[in-house]
DNA sequence: TGACATTAGTTTTTTTTGAAACTAATTTCC
DNA sequence: GGAAATTAGTTTCAAAAAAAACTAATGTCA
């Protein structure tokens, strides 16, 4: 009458994919903590500023090839930071379906504002990790990253 | 009048949190193509179905606090379950407000069937790293988590 | 014991996001 | 030169998630 209990033995805690996305949940949450309670920007918004910076002039497909996000979410966050005064849109003279972004004078005090803070806790968050065990982490993450790309995109 | 261009410099593409999002997206992606195609559930129903595995029996919130989901987020998911006949709803009898949830059978068939499909695939993910890379791989997520820990909750 | 606080979980409302369809401009190539 | 295909970006619509308010049950303590 016994049961047969003999499953596959799975534990969540040290399931890799389980600990990335604490791992994950916990980096952008204490980098997203900063840029809304210093600005109130959304993350969409927060990336097309940081991808722009100060000097950039992009079209919205390449802040999409820049930021891992999709078309319909730059679109948007873009609506936002027009309206916001942070980047302004310059039709392209040559092509006029592209729009060339900048940040406007406002949204680059704004980055100026936001960077250090934001470079400070990154340097927090590597805390107690030696520059090696730095650029391990970061090169582990990218072999990951590629093997990840090599086994789903069959 | 040459303009004061002297910003902080900043370069998304080594910036220690965009790589962890591009990191996470790899891996999730690539652990939810399967539960996605074999099965139709999203992901905070697999994860359900995972902390609950085919022995243990816990209440809602104790699956709140095993998963990095919230309360809302769980209940909705609970309900789905139940619905698709995967998981069974018991209420506690000493403490009402408490509901007691298990795999059903059914639910027991198809965490046996994902299970070996989403080991493999980590394995495939970490293909590469030797041992001594995966341990400190995730020695340094844990060590970047509790700085993240200690630095947000001020 | 009985008002007040707490806890477990759900429902409602609002905000975000993503997929699909669409518009407008440009390219291709016959 | 002009129909067909491609590209850039937006709008619309549907699904998902987060926040807030709520219900029901239990616990606390005067």
């Amino acid at each position: 009458m016994a049961v047969d209990r003999r499953h596959d033995d799975f534990d969540l805690q040290t399931f890799f994919p389980y600990l990335v996305r604490i791992f994950y949940r916990a980096v952008s949450g204490s980098i997203s903590d900063i840029y809304l309670s210093e600005t109130g920007l959304g993350p969409p918004e927060w990336r097309i500023m940081v991808v722009l910076g100060p000097y950039r002039s992009m079209s919205a497909g390449e802040i999409v090839d820049n930021s891992s996000m999709d078309k319909v979410t730059v679109s948007r966050a873009i609506k936002k930071l027009t309206t916001a005064g942070l980047i302004r849109r310059d039709i392209d003279g040559n092509d006029r379906r592209r729009v060339a972004l900048k940040l406007t004078q406002e949204g680059i005090e704004m980055w100026d504002l936001l960077i250090p803070l934001v470079k400070e806790r990154e340097q927090q968050l590597l805390d107690g990790l030696s520059s090696e065990e730095r650029r391990q982490l970061v090169e582990l993450m990218a072999k990951v990253r590629t093997n990840a790309g090599r086994f789903s995109e069959q």
